[in-house]
DNA sequence: CGTATCCTGACC
DNA sequence: GGTCAGGATACG
């Protein structure tokens, strides 16, 4: 899944391609994205300029000429794939920008559920987001502030994107082995001390991605994981050996050492 | 607080 | 042919 690493590597992609050209094609390709950005408001990008692209969590801004904003969110499986015009566009094109010079930015997405959207100028649409993960703004003590009156566990509370910024669930699981820390911890009990340790987790397993030059979808199903506990269920725990266990909490799969993680 | 919804490929 | 996966959002 893409989450902060993964999506800041598709915007040094995106940068490349787009960045300080003239949009000469837009189009949304499947309905599902059509609801946040209606056919009519792709086609008024043609002729706007992308002067930058930023990252904010795991949503890229592609500031336009115009004082606009196209908001991109992967979700669960987007990404960019890069292509001249007239090539085969890839199986699961769901939109896609053509750039001045012939270039094209292709959103990829087999399930459809990435978001593009249009802020208008002046509209902060960052403005509901916690300090980004890998920020220095993200640090010990104003997280324990945020999470003073969070009686969720650690786990949940690590994914609300107004506490901080870009980690989706591969991540926090990954970060909570790394700290030692039980997932289903209530947040607001977790002192200013272990706290550190959980945020210096998070900075090294997010630096660790960072590294990682193989995109998400690189790795072969058998190849060995590269992750500590993600989808490690009955597996041995890497540091002390006990068997990793799953429960279920939000929905979502978390993973985690019974043994050392209390 | 929990749960349903979106969407489609993968897997049984 | 049924279930699962999950980020964000909407709702009970």
């Amino acid at each position: 899944m893409p989450e902060l690493p993964e999506v800041e590597y598709a915007a040094a992609v995106a940068r490349r391609v787009a960045v300080g050209r003239t949009i000469t094609s837009a189009k949304v390709l499947h309905r599902s994205l059509r609801r946040a950005l209606p056919a009519r408001n792709a086609r008024s990008l043609v002729g706007d300029r992308v002067d930058g692209i930023e990252r904010r969590g795991k949503t890229q801004f592609f500031r336009l000429m115009s004082g606009r904003a196209l908001a991109v969110h992967f979700r669960m499986t987007g990404d960019w794939h890069v292509s001249a015009d007239g090539e085969p566009l890839p199986r699961h094109a769901r939109a896609y920008l053509g750039f001045e010079g012939g270039l094209r930015l292709v959103l990829d997405d087999p399930r459809a559920l990435s978001v593009l959207s249009l802020c208008a100028p002046g509209q902060g649409a960052a403005d509901h987001l916690g300090p980004d993960a890998d920020d220095p703004a993200f640090e010990p003590v104003s997280l324990a502030a945020a999470l003073r009156t969070r009686r969720a566990p650690i786990k949940i509370a690590l994914l609300d994107q107004r506490v901080v910024a870009g980690l989706g669930n591969i991540y926090t699981v990954e970060a909570l082995w790394q700290a030692r820390l039980n997932p289903r911890t209530p947040a607001h009990q977790l002192a200013v001390a272990r706290l550190r340790q959980l945020v210096r987790a998070i900075r090294r397993v997010l630096a660790k991605a960072a590294r990682n030059a193989e995109r998400y979808y690189g790795a072969g199903a058998s190849s060995p994981s590269r992750f500590a506990v993600y989808d490690r269920e009955g597996k041995p725990c890497r540091r002390c050996g006990a068997s990793i266990a799953r429960m279920v909490q939000g929905g979502r799969s978390t993973y985690f050492c019974p043994r050392c993680q209390r």
